[in-house]
DNA sequence: CTTCCTGCAAAAGTTTTGCATTAAC
DNA sequence: GTTAATGCAAAACTTTTGCAGGAAG
């Protein structure tokens, strides 16, 4: 896929949290290769799960701050946690299969004169509700294979 | 809009209800009214705020079984609590900006043939992946104009 | 009159915060 | 050396649950 090499996504990952103010720390490093290798948004639990020598705690805190940044982003995907994902300017523009049994997740991406012009038309009726610096976001949502089993 | 009569609204409504086994009770009469009346999704603070009467986890309580009902649908806005709607059928597909600053939530709709077009490609996409029953969810995410001045 | 719903209070579960210690620059 | 980040524990906040009393069918 299109996403940068991992370097440089740690490069631009430094450079926006010093333009906030932030350092660029281990914890923070290694939050950004997880993200990065998962290929799907993950929740703090599932961040934590096998991994050692992460505190929940600062999890929270570097992700909000990754977020803060513009290098992250949390999803929404009516699991009871909190997903996160690299920001798209880091990996590719994408939407989400999102289980509503399970909660599993699956990146996905459009034809691009489709996005084109979803992103035109939308960009129409924000601007007409008042709304500036619109981004959309397109999910959908069923049920997954494993779940269609049971 | 194409939406039903509130009457209407109701009869679907008590129908759905005793379909899972459950009264079309006092309290869910008026959460429907509620959310028929709203035309944007309300949070549980924003139901209970300004009305008396409604106990807070009976409102949770009820919320839970419309949505079990087919009749409402829980919303994700990034905001701190969840929101809710009646349910498309009862409405019709529109889609929701979403402001980033103030979580203000306004109902929107998409000409007709991008949402054809939209559907048709995500079934495609879904069915792919494995996933079946899939309806779409997109949602514009951006600053409000009140948000924008300050 | 039997079953389900309601309200209150308490519990559970996710996320945030305070503070002393450690690491980054 | 100074300032910010970390880990632990405790707190805050949203949502769920237990149970006794009340309403629905």
């Amino acid at each position: 896929m299109s996403a940068a090499r991992e370097d440089v996504v740690h490069e631009i990952a430094a450079r926006r949290l010093r333009g906030v103010g932030h350092r660029y720390t281990g914890q923070r490093r290694r939050l950004i290769d997880i993200l990065a290798r998962a290929g799907q948004p993950l929740s703090i639990p599932e961040i934590l799960h096998g991994r050692r020598g992460l505190a929940q705690s600062s999890v929270y805190r570097n992700l909000s701050d990754l977020v803060d940044a513009g290098v992250a982003r949390r999803v929404l995907t009516g699991d009871e946690f909190g997903k996160y994902e690299l920001s798209e300017d880091l990996t590719e523009h994408h939407h989400h299969l999102i289980c509503s049994s399970c909660g599993r997740t699956t990146d996905v991406t459009l034809p691009r004169p489709l996005e084109k012009r979803l992103d035109r038309v939308i960009d129409d009726v924000a601007h007409a509700a008042g709304f500036a610096d619109v981004i959309h976001r397109l999910d959908a949502i069923g049920t997954c294979s494993d779940c269609a089993r049971r």
